[in-house]
RNA sequence: GCGGGGAUGCCGGAGUGGUCAAACGGGUUGGGUUUAGGCCCCAAUGGCUUAGUGCCUGCGCAGGUUCGAAUCCUGUUCCCCGCACCA
């Protein structure tokens, strides 16, 4: 028995003596690929194993082809995870401790080494037994080591800088306001990694109406809306009768708002609170309304929650239903009615939309269906509300009521009308959370505006429209997500790419921030073409126009090289390594990074290079389950690659990675299956490793001549399949496929030295999957040098002559058994063939099989001979390929 | 809510207008091999029918287009992924 551990050890330093996978510039046809590099923050398990060992099979299949095919790596350490695990490690955080002892595997004795983010980053990669890099080495990936680097590396920092320099220059960074998440005690935005509560809540967008109170020049009543498409429908406005509401000064503006409010504007803007009123001192006054000639009366109602948004609500009776009813039931109270001196009764609902479902009078219409009469069926009140908003969003029009948007669909009518309100200062925007979030530190967090975002501007129409022909002119595999890679550039808009905290590089046009870790990286598949000739010259002199020269061929060599200090000759063959290596040829990553890292790649790659120096193609990887549920490393359901490695091998391992579903498929890795699955490859790798001493013995029966067809075919199928990156096909047909074939052909009587001739083949067509194993037949064959300087069995016809005959005993086969187990002869004596004549031949060559097979005397007879014996008068029944069967029991 | 994908036998999954629905893997049942077990090999696995045949049913649900639909269209239910600063 093989032993598939220590081959792996053995062939990898192999591979890494003989530089094997080291790729330079030659006259072959260059391939590059490129995986996202991952963030090295814990243990690699299956699920990261897949991604890196699918793009690594691919690779290693284009080498084989004959091309010169390239996979460098990185080590993405940008961002907050390294520095919040280094604090909780240096805080004595029991738990994350426990988390890298038990879960990662890190030596207790090594924990000290990870308190610094440098420490840290150092020994995730290097290190860590369980770690990425020894989990590439491990499976055996053919990576070009030399070119490895880390994001924080300075070199690769000054190419980052360099880049941003060019989006600068075409005018892709903006600076501006952005609502964040915001710890008020830590005074800092926080992540969903720095939460306690609230992991994944949303902020919501409301538009404040400044109504300006009758008689006063600069006093607002400040109402919050999320329709601003609803302005020409308010009746009037709603304060809540118990709440004593705050006044704040917002420039030379006075508003009233809610106490609580009032906090978190502060954060959003520049305000100060200035005193308080009760809410009885503005029932009854009239307030002056945006774009509209009459004036709207304040009335009281207890449904205004004053922790939400301002706790004043404008009222819009026709399509809303809270303030439908709420007016309803006000007009029912004389007794409140009279408190204040109010005269309502003519305040009617008006229709702004027609909606489809709930017609003119949304509200009225919703509250009818829904069986709702009071404000305190808050339950049913918010059903309906959504109910509303959803038909009237999608199928609404605005009304002739509606000034100038009349018409409109709902759809645009909101964006038209809050971007016009802003623009005349009527309104502002205020954003609240969706839900209760509360911060690591306990402290209950709050929305904040940040004014000085900056942004990569991804709404750019021109960059917008340029990327959207390199993305028709990229191959998507599978073709079917070009859909989502359409949608996704159309909906993409501004992104914000700084941050205050976490490792990275510096913003260039404000040093004070960090580029955020997402927007580090999206072309340095162009670095990798350079980074083992970069690093030999001092970064401080790796100036812009250092790059300009590589990527862009500007400036003049010679002055460049002596600047940097190292020979022309090496500048220029930086510059020939990027040409020969761009465009990237294929750039994979999980699918559920397309609507950021694939699809920002595809921008900053038509930013910055010429059409012909972007990229051809992205490959979308899966994700993994185990067992059908989702993988977790804190939960302890994971399979770590160190122990499926040492437990099978890396070739079943890889092997299961890729077989199972094609590889942008959700793949489910069931432990059970694969115990199961390894014998039958096992097994057939042991014949053919047996079968190699045999070579050179030919044979050329029927069976022999059908076996090297089949393989023939299975060639075939596997190069078709290939071309598409249909992995699994490919596998299955030189696998499970194969190993039907050979099964049939043992039963058939196999020669072993057909087989032997076969092996090495078979090692070939392997190896980009299983590639030990196949550098173990391919070596032990007698070959000295690696199968992976061969190129792979070509496509070749097949005679489909030779497959037929032999399906033809195949079904002869089928037809006796069946014909044995309808007339219950268990043991037939002898069994009678008759053909149609040109046939006889090939049966009468197959008799000894079939004696063998069913345990009687065969007799071929072809139906056209005279001397047939045919008692039964079966003969006439033979047909072409299906001949007539006589059983005669014992 | 928005965008994308999906629903096929006991299970995982092939199959994208007809010629074969269920390849391939697994499970179950029966048989062979074996001292026995395992490995391995063979067969069966929706229903009826038959000396190796033929028919019916069937691809989430309901309609439609078509001579013909798992496949195309419409509606519907359910499931999965992503939704932005998070790597």
């Amino acid at each position: 028995m093989l032993d598939h551990r220590k081959l792996a050890e053995k062939w990898q330093d192999f591979w890494k003596k003989n530089k094997v996978f080291e790729s330079d510039p030659d006259k072959r046809k260059p391939f590059y690929i490129q995986v996202a590099y991952p963030y090295p923050s814990g243990a690699m398990h299956i699920g990261h194993a897949r991604t890196y060992t699918v793009a690594d099979a691919v690779a290693k299949y284009h080498r084989l082809k004959g091309e010169n095919a390239l996979m460098p790596m990185g080590w993405h350490v940008s961002g907050t995870p390294v520095i919040a695990a280094v604090e909780a490690i240096k805080n004595k955080d029991k738990q994350k401790i426990k988390m890298f002892t038990e879960n990662f595997h890190i030596p207790k004795k090594d924990i000290i080494k990870l308190t610094t983010p440098k420490g840290f980053v150092n020994y995730m990669i290097d290190e860590a037994e369980y770690g990425y890099k020894k989990g590439f080495q491990l499976l055996g990936l053919g990576i070009d080591w030399r070119r490895e680097l880390t994001t924080i590396d300075k070199h690769y920092q000054k190419f980052i800088e360099w880049q941003y320099k060019i989006l600068d220059e075409k005018g892709y960074l903006k600076k501006g306001k952005y609502p964040v998440r915001f710890c008020p005690s830590d005074n800092h935005p926080v992540g969903d990694h720095d939460l306690s509560k609230g992991e994944g809540i949303g902020i919501k967008e409301y538009t404040l109406l400044k109504l300006r109170l009758k008689g006063e020049e600069k006093v607002f009543i400040v109402a919050a809306t999320l329709r601003p498409e609803t302005i020409y429908g308010q009746t009037n406005v709603w304060v809540n009768p118990s709440v004593t509401y705050a006044k704040v000064a917002c420039g030379s503006e006075i508003w009233i708002v809610s106490k609580s409010c009032a906090k978190k504007l502060a954060y959003q803007m520049d305000v100060q609170e200035k005193g308080e009123i009760k809410a009885k001192d503005l029932i009854g006054k009239m307030v002056c309304v945006p774009g509209r000639k009459d004036e709207l009366p304040i009335l009281p109602s207890p449904f205004p929650d004053q922790n939400i948004a301002t706790g004043i609500v404008t009222s819009v009776p026709s399509d809303a239903p809270y303030d439908y009813i709420a007016l309803k039931q006000l007009k029912d109270n004389p007794k409140e009615l009279k408190l204040y001196g109010l005269s309502i009764e003519k305040i009617n609902p008006i229709s702004i939309i027609h909606t489809g479902r709930f017609g003119d009078f949304a509200a009225k219409k919703a509250c009818e269906e829904y069986n709702i009469d009071s404000l305190s069926q808050k339950e049913k009140l918010e059903e309906a509300t959504a109910a509303v908003y959803k038909v009237s969003f999608h199928t609404g029009t605005l009304t002739k009521d509606c000034g100038k948007y009349a018409g409109l669909q709902v759809v645009k009518a909101k964006e038209a009308m809050k971007k016009d309100l802003l623009t005349k200062n009527e309104a502002a925007l205020f954003y609240e959370l969706e839900g209760e979030v509360v911060c690591r530190c306990g402290t209950t967090c709050l929305v904040s505006v940040l004014d000085d975002q900056w942004f990569i501007t991804y709404s750019n129409k021109e960059w917008k429209k340029e990327s959207k022909k390199t993305l028709k002119d990229t191959k998507i595999i599978p073709g079917t997500l070009r859909t989502q890679y359409e949608n996704v550039f159309d909906w993409l808009e501004d992104k914000p790419c700084t941050r205050t905290k976490g490792l990275g590089t510096s913003f260039p046009k404000d040093k004070t921030k960090i580029i955020e870790p997402l927007s580090d990286s999206t072309v340095y598949m162009a670095y990798f073409t350079i980074a083992h000739f970069i690093k030999k010259a001092d970064d401080d002199k790796l100036t812009p126009q250092v790059f300009d020269y590589i990527f862009k061929n500007k400036g003049n060599v010679a002055s460049i090289a002596k600047h940097l200090g190292i020979k022309e000759l090496e500048l220029k063959r930086m510059q020939e390594s990027f040409q020969y290596w761009y465009p990237l040829g294929l750039n994979a990553s999980a699918v559920e990074l397309i609507p950021n890292h694939m699809s920002y790649s595809i921008f900053h790659h038509t930013a910055l290079f010429p059409k012909e120096k972007r990229q051809q193609g992205t490959l979308n990887l899966g994700m993994v389950l185990l067992e059908n549920q989702k993988m977790s490393s804190s939960k302890g359901n994971v399979i770590l690659i160190n122990d499926i490695c040492s437990e099978i091998g890396a070739d079943l391992v890889r092997l299961f990675l890729m077989i199972s579903v094609e590889p942008w498929e959700e793949m489910d890795w069931r432990q059970g299956e694969i115990e199961k699955g390894q014998k039958n490859v096992k097994a057939l790798i042991e014949t053919l490793y047996d079968s190699l001493g045999a070579k050179g013995s030919k044979r050329e029966a029927s069976q022999d001549k059908w076996f090297n067809e089949r393989f023939q075919s299975r060639i075939n199928n596997y190069h078709r399949a290939m071309e598409n990156l249909e992995v699994r096909k490919a596998l299955q047909e030189i696998v499970f496929e194969f190993i039907k074939d050979l099964r049939w052909y043992e039963r058939r009587g196999a020669s072993k030295g057909v087989i032997g001739e076969i092996a090495p083949e078979w090692a070939k067509l392997i190896a980009p999957f299983m590639p030990h194993i196949a550098e173990e037949l391919w070596q032990k064959a007698g070959n000295k040098k690696s199968v992976f300087e061969e190129v792979l069995p070509n496509k070749k016809s097949v005679d489909q002559n030779v497959l037929d005959e032999e399906e033809a005993v195949r079904t002869l086969l089928a037809d006796i058994a069946q014909i044995k187990e309808l007339t219950k002869i268990e043991r037939p004596k002898e069994l009678y063939i008759y053909t149609i004549p040109p046939e006889k031949r090939k049966y009468a060559e197959a008799a000894l099989f079939l004696e063998k097979e069913v345990g009687a005397k065969v007799i071929v007879f072809d139906m056209a001979q005279k001397d047939v014996y045919d008692p039964q008068s079966k003969a006439k029944k033979a047909k072409k390929g299906r001949p007539a069967i006589f059983l005669v029991s014992g």
